[in-house]
Formats: structure tokens, sequence, C-alpha cells
DNA sequence: GTCTATACCCGGATAGAC
DNA sequence: GTCTATCCGGGTATAGAC
């Protein structure tokens, strides 16, 4: 379901798109309506309303959301690797959605805050699953927030820090919190 | 300098407040003047221009910021203790000007990003420097980010996770990654 | 130094042709 | 199903009175 060749779709590719490049104030019908190939009024017949392609989004970010929820548990490496790892950009159809949301909650889109939190809450969980001690779980969590932070809103990590080995001593860093084993953090 | 009853001062600090409250679309020209008292038109006698106003804000927070610079490093508690702590909203004139600013960049606004990555810069070497190990010092200020992201955007942590012991706990869990000096992070 | 009035532009949405 | 034309509201900025 992720790019079907519907016009609907299209049309949701393209506001990721324009909104990922140039932020919520850009996202206009027009400039979707641009990006997309139709015109103000074909966007329109598809997506009653800019709410309702806000709507559409938000729709597709929760499909997205529950497949990632099963890849986490069952990450070969552990869920605090895949969760750390994921935290920042890697260009998946699963964070083009986040990324895209993640600029219209920047404006001031209650229900896209509300989404992001969801999906936060669903890391947060399989987190404290992973790892026994909860304070260091809220730690762990804390660190994906902070990547995210930077990566999405900074800017930050685009090159330099996600490259070469930064990742893995970061991991090694947090693995040294989780006394049950002393190694990568618990798996699933 | 923080709130003089110079006009200049009363308008910027209500263009805070709108910004803080009611985020960065709604704060036009219109509402910032009535937050202030004054009529559009007395509001750009002042400020030339929305840009201008922005750009004064920005000046505000630099101020701001070169007091906390020092503050930090000085900081009895260590500065790990210090950034952390104040890493989440306390009401300070410095986090007013800061979330302020935080609000602007999550429009798209350029330069209060950039702005706001200098804050974040002096932290992160003053962290560097408290601390020996630059990977730990580089977690420890992903954590506060990850505070930073939680409080001012998603708007967690207002009630329940600041109060009680949720800060202790986590400087605990931070303090077992110096190796150094096994309590409190080191100070400066 | 502060106000009112107004010009101008832009974003969202509707109407109706094709 | 997609287009063009148009309306409406609101935001920035200017002009000029007081």
């Amino acid at each position: 379901m992720p790019r079907a060749d519907t016009a609907r779709d299209r049309i949701l590719d393209a506001f990721q798109r324009v909104l990922i490049s140039s932020g919520e104030r850009a996202a206009t019908l027009d400039a979707v309506a641009a990006a997309a190939g139709v015109s103000k009024g074909g966007l329109l017949y598809h997506f009653a309303s800019k709410d309702a392609l806000v709507d559409g989004l938000l729709e597709r970010l929760d499909t997205f959301a529950a497949a990632d929820d099963e890849r986490m548990r069952s990450a070969p490496e552990g869920t605090v690797d895949y969760v750390i790892r994921t935290s920042v950009e890697e260009g998946s159809a699963f964070d083009e959605a986040l990324i895209a949301v993640s600029r219209l909650a920047q404006g001031s889109h209650e229900k896209a805050r509300t989404a992001l939190a969801a999906v936060r809450a669903r890391w947060e969980t399989a987190i404290a699953a992973a790892v026994g001690d909860p304070a260091v779980a809220r730690t762990i969590m804390l660190v994906s927030d902070g990547l995210y932070y930077n990566s999405t809103l900074l800017g930050a990590f685009e090159t330099s820090d996600t490259r070469d080995g930064a990742m893995d001593e970061l991991l090694a860093v947090l693995g040294r919190l989780t006394p049950a084993s002393p190694g990568p953090a618990a798996a699933s």
C-alpha cells in the first residue's frame, strides 16, 4: 500500500515531499498540487480539504507504524539496537511519513503531535520490554529522542555522525547501562 | 536588560508569550500588538518588519545564552547536572526566550534554527569539558536533547516526569557512564 | 510615538465548464 | 476526474492623521 499508482497516493507522496524539503508553511495546496502534477481543484477532488489531506497522511503513518512495531520486536540485533539505529533518518517509507508528520507537528497541528506521541509510545514500551530497568529504558528512549531531534529538527547527523563508528560507539556506551547483559543490550 | 519598561522590551515580551502559548502561526503582528497593548502600527514603529521583530528576539536570546554559559561552567552541582536539569522547562528568562525561538524554528525560520544550534553547541562543549570521554559526552548531550524535545515539542514532562525523583534517577543512570568519578558527573 | 485606514498578497475553498 | 475562475479571510506593510 506504500506507493500505488492511485491519484490519492501520488498526492500524499507529493505532500510528504514538500513537507520534508520545505516545511509546513510551504506545504500549501498550491505547492502540493504542483508537486503532484495536478491543479488545486484536482487535488481538492481527492481530498475535500486540507484537513482531509492531513488525515490521509496520518492514516498512512499509522499503517507504517504498525508494520514497524513487528519488525522492532523481532529485530535480530535486539530491540534497542534497532530503535537507536532507526532514530536517525535513513530513507524508509516509514521514515518519510514520520518526518513529514513531524514537520506538521512543528507547526502547531494537534493531531499530528498526538500521532507522533503514539509512535514514540510504541518505541518506549518495546524498549522497556527489552531492558529490565525502567530508569535505563527511559534514558535510552531519551537518547533516541535526542537523535531524532537532531536528525529531523536541527538537520544535524546527516553525514558525519551517522556514518562510521559513531552509532556503534553510542550503542556501546548504552550497552554499559544494562547490567543484565554486558554486551549489546538484550534482545526481545 | 531582561524586562525594562521600554516599549521595545514590552513588545518582545508579548512576542515571546504568544509564541510560547500559541505557536508560530498564531504569532501574527496583530496578535503580538494586542498582547503588548499597542496597535499594529505602533508595533511597526519599533520593529519595522516582522523580520526585525524576530531579529530582536534572537538578539535577546544571545544575551541570555552568554550569561547561561558562565553559570553552567561554574555550577556547584557540576556541569552535567546543571545542563540536564535545565533541559526541561523551568521558567527562567533564558528558558522563555529559548522556547520562543524554538517555536520559531519549528516553522521553518532558518535564522532561528541556527541560533538554536549555537546554544546547543555551547552546552555540548561544556559537557565535553566536564566529562573526559567524548562518546559519553555525546550520549549525555543526546539525553539533554531528548528531554528538550519532549518538554518543548511533545509537551511531555510537564508534570509527572519533572517532579519527584525522575530527574535524580536519570542523573544517577548517567553518572554510571563516567568512569572517572563514580558519583554525580565531574564538575567543571 | 502611537493610532486608523487602506493597499496588497496569498492561502483555502467553492462553482461550474469540460 | 480534472481544469479554470472566483470569492473570502487574514497577514504584512504603507500612508498619513493626531
